[in-house]
DNA sequence: ATAAAACCTCACGTTAACTTGAGGTAAAGC
DNA sequence: GCTTTACCTCAAGTTAACGTGAGGTTTTAT
């Protein structure tokens, strides 16, 4: 009752991402589904959960690659349970940690930084970070839309 | 002498980006140049403040567009000087700080959200935050490049 | 004076994460 | 039974922020 097979519309509407999307989360391998008699996707119950998983990752900025390179690290034909997707909880809180810490660094490395007139190439700590940032590559971090 | 004309590779070596991004930026406005007379872009030196604060805005997750409009809302014509940057610079630091708070409140949801099994598209408060990342809309925020 | 280095324009390529559309099949409602 | 949804595949389009390469000109160095 539990392996229930969900159409790809049901699971669009209840994860509020499109068809296109499954669609193309499938092919990238992060949720499977087998084929019904008319060739129609179905789902198991968990890809519910596994998609929300997608979304909260994507939401703390961890690329779909990083997602998938993740996924694999979990059981791969038995439902994952709790302690599973506790154990990404885990892994994922600890990126976060890291960026709040240098995004503070940066905040306060900015106050009084350009302002002072030390923004140069050279020796701005904000174009050359010392910190976790560095190793992150100079990757964009989106603050706003305007 | 402040105001020498500057040649595009030169000033490419000095920020460290390539002469493309130069055509690039040019072309977005961010920059601007006069040509000599064998059409080659001259550049004064304010190029190079104007390059780093780019540099350092994209560093703190800023978009190309979302620079250009801070910077419309800049002199013109004349030079800016320190204040004028040092308005950027509060600026910035305020969207930081949202940008922190939001990540710390994100990740304090974190913290036994997936665990204890309310991860949900309802009510997860990751999958649905109730605070600032709503406003920022569904944009990524890189944390890794595994 | 000539070769090498720097510069020019313009068009096309790149990556991520999707979306859109065309052309056709299957399932559901009445 | 017929029509409307829902679904299928495959190709191509979208955005940001550049990078690459061709084909040609200008500067600089020797």
């Amino acid at each position: 009752m539990e392996d229930a097979n969900l159409s790809v519309g049901y699971v669009a509407k209840r994860t509020g991402v499109k068809v296109s999307t499954l669609h193309f989360y499938e092919q990238k391998g992060l949720i499977r589904s087998w084929r019904n008699q008319g060739n129609q996707r179905r789902y198991k119950r968990d890809v519910l959960r596994r998609i929300s998983v997608i979304k909260a990752a994507q939401r703390l900025g961890i690329s779909l690659l990083s997602i998938h390179q993740t996924f694999l690290g979990m059981p791969n034909e038995r439902t994952p349970d709790k302690k599973d997707w506790a154990q990404l909880s885990k892994r994922w809180q600890q990126q976060l940690d890291r960026q709040i810490h240098s995004l503070t660094k940066l905040r306060d490395s900015l106050d009084g930084c350009i302002g002072c007139g030390c923004l140069s190439m050279q020796n701005c700590p904000i174009y050359n970070p010392d910190d976790v940032l560095e190793e992150q590559g100079p990757g964009p971090v989106i603050l706003d839309r305007e």
